[in-house]
DNA sequence: ATGCCTATTGACCGCTAGGTTAGGGACTCG
DNA sequence: CGAGTCCCTAACCTAGCGGTCAATAGGCAT
């Protein structure tokens, strides 16, 4: 898994992979019969994390917490598994053909955390916590979309590269109407 | 730049490079001393269209109208340049050690486009064309992740799997207090 | 003609890649 | 005890890789 995810596909051996793990090159040929085998294994292994349950934790909060907290988790496992999804996303904007059950996992975490959000924010809007002059499926989508930007600033830009804060900030006066933070001390002058 | 465009670095032979351009290999290793000489001198060209020039046609239009056109000639490029932004993207995020060059000249067009949004967005507040409850930097930087969450979205899944114009209606409304469901360039007229 | 420089080639080289094979311990079951 | 199965290894095989080299053909100035 180490060796696959730092170096990607073609550029590990499996001399290496033997080394690393201490066994013969044959030996791992017993086991898988081909290295793309070997590959879809790490690839099944790695992607696991990437399934968490949401449902449990959701339970006493209102409908606008609940979308926060969704946008919370999206960037904290962002921050979390950075190395794990800049492999993912590189591998599938690469190698379509090695990786194509790999992308229908990943369409379908995409479509659950979407329907989440859409139903979330129909809910929310119902309930006037949320503005409501837009559509619910448009909302996500776009939210979607910006959390998917930060997500590839982080990857190119690192931690310190990206305004993770003054993004939220930016998203919940966009969806709720709350007040955009500003400078430390400062007060917007109100015109 | 074909081979390596599609296939990537690791995947395309110098013998496939020779008889795709129908010369002997050593020919290639007459002009170009390594493999890497000659993927990077492929990078440099795919990089070229890259540069465009916005300047001379931002001429005559207000600010705002400025704002919208870069964010429509944004996902113009996207459009019409999708397969070379993918394999940068992938190569970019795959092997940094064989694009550090790339990774400057990239940043180097990022910082620029930022530039001119922060610039933009600040002479439009000045002049009340635009919402002026965020610091244009903020603002510059939360549209650029939106553009950058619509660039992946397109690379994943194509021109019709992204609602662009529903993106750039809710980014109107953001930015200008535009009342959504309307066409970019249509001017809402109240019934 | 002569010699020089640029552009080009087929043949070649060393090496590493993925993959194979023959065989050897260890454990189980009759 | 002995046959069979599982797990494992050293050695091997071959194709294809990046890269080299001697030879050469044509243009051009002397």
């Amino acid at each position: 898994m180490r060796l696959f995810a730092v170096h990607g596909f073609h550029e590990t051996s499996m001399a290496e992979v033997a080394r690393a793990a201490s066994v013969s090159k044959a030996l791992i040929f017993w086991h898988f019969k081909t290295k793309e085998e070997l590959f879809m294994a790490v690839l099944n292994r790695l992607l696991e994390p990437y399934f968490i349950d949401f449902t449990e934790e959701a339970g006493a909060l209102d409908e606008k917490s609940q979308i926060l907290r969704l946008i919370d988790l999206y960037l904290l496992f962002v921050r979390e598994n950075a190395s794990s999804i800049r492999f993912f996303v590189a591998q599938l904007l690469h190698d379509e053909k090695l990786s194509d059950g790999l992308t229908n996992q990943v369409l379908q975490l995409y479509a659950g955390y979407r329907a989440l959000l859409v139903n979330l924010i129909g809910r929310a809007q119902e309930k006037r916590l949320c503005k409501n002059d837009f559509p619910p499926q448009a909302a996500a989508s776009f939210l979607l979309s910006t959390l998917n930007g930060l997500l590839i600033g982080f990857l190119f830009s690192g931690e310190n590269g990206v305004d993770l804060d003054g993004a939220i900030a930016m998203l919940r006066h966009w969806l709720f109407g709350d007040a955009p933070q500003h400078g430390p001390g400062e007060c917007p002058q109100s015109p």
